[in-house]
DNA sequence: CATCCTATTATTAGTGT
DNA sequence: AACACTAATAATAGGAT
């Protein structure tokens, strides 16, 4: 049988790389991959999109379509309010605020239900094999107690977000009513260059800044609602 | 044999969808895909990186960290620390508001530390004996794993109360304050806050990386930020 | 460093619910 | 419309150059 010559693919964890060098590679590689990504966006769905990146090394990379200046000018300029009715944005804002805590809170809490189910299959491991690390045993009895504790706060949590939010909203939306609106619009509506390649422009060049660190992400798969409240549309 | 239940995935041409419907669709599951990227590559190699999509509907989503701003602000070199008195009222309310959300979230994050100690601790204890059984195993580093997912979901969700009560605190501020605005650049309401993502725009993060039946989001940084805009219409 | 080489893992197009 | 499923394509970790 042949030997492989390599590994192939291998899975990694998601944390900060520990190997400077295996670092670096890896963010070119991934960086080019990023790229390629929102370029495939920009052209399949006409969006337009951009990316800035400061690697580790402290250079930064950008990507732009149609460019890096006319989106982000389009993101800034978003200060400006249109015209249309302000308490339907103020609605909209609302309910996609609300959709979208909910959609995190459903996911924590389906990941801590993850974590508790674990937890008892963890306990019920040892107890079918007790003769053996015995001294196991308190350990797991906390875990899962302090798991419960962690969901009631988590519930609680939850329960106060809502009302916080409603608070919030409630003296936006009272606020709001008073102004008239009057807005300059500036920025005519972007147009869309969907042509496959032509309308892509894509740049790359580096100034020197600083690094950061890391960050995660999730979201959720069932639904729990924090209240009545649901995005009609956006 | 089985008859295919699918076709699977197809090849597909890189040129603008024609089917909207498809459009749609493709262009959510991307920009989820493209989010989740940027998000391991921000935690994999510690880059800091921003990502603005304009969709076809011309809503915005982003994506940054630490944050659209401060990465924004790099590379245009641009630096005014706001400091007017109006938002430094819009701090204090702030603070106010979301001190009581904050306390709760310390809470149940350092529960969630607790809890970690404690799995890794478990962990340890097994290794230390691993001869025996080596089978359970798994089971803890899974544990571990997802343990570090709810954390960084609970982090996140964290900094998104702060911001979206943020929001929505700007938002009032900003209707209150727009009377008195006079004679400045002739630009309307927009420049009523400094902060670039005041007024209209949305807290959400959900990018990416909804993990299904997939579990793999895990991280151990020690800061973690993550920041998303959600959008209105024009 | 960037690029080539695969064995693997990850993403997703099309579909069903 | 959001979510689940699956077969297929696409991306990439670990090497080598």
């Amino acid at each position: 049988m042949m030997p492989r010559k390599t590994k192939g693919r291998q899975k990694i964890q998601m944390t900060r790389m520990a190997k400077e060098s295996n670092l670096l590679v890896t963010f070119s590689k991934r960086r080019s991959g990023l790229f390629k990504k929102a370029s495939e966006l920009s052209i399949l769905c006409g969006a337009e999109i951009t990316i800035i990146v400061f690697s580790p090394g402290k250079k930064v990379f950008s990507f732009g379509h149609p460019s890096v200046e006319m989106v982000v000018d389009r993101f800034l300029s978003q200060n400006s309010p249109p015209n249309s009715s302000t308490s339907q944005l103020v609605e909209a804002h609302r309910n996609a605020n609300i959709h979208e805590l909910n959609r995190q809170l459903t996911y924590v809490i389906g990941q801590f239900e993850f974590e508790k189910n674990q937890s008892e299959h963890l306990s019920n491991i040892r107890k079918a094999g007790e003769d053996n690390h015995w001294w196991e045993a308190p350990i797991e009895s906390l875990r899962l107690t302090e798991l419960n504790q962690l969901k009631v706060a988590m519930e609680m949590l939850k329960k106060n977000i809502g009302e916080q939010t409603k608070r919030n909203l409630v003296e936006a939306a009272n606020s709001v009513r008073v102004v008239p609106m009057s807005g300059s619009r500036g920025m005519g509506a972007g147009e869309l260059i969907d042509d496959k390649n032509s309308g892509l422009a894509l740049s790359m060049n580096s100034h020197g800044i600083w690094p950061f660190q890391s960050l995660n992400q999730a979201s959720t798969s069932r639904h729990l609602e924090m209240d009545g409240s649901y995005p009609r549309r956006f």
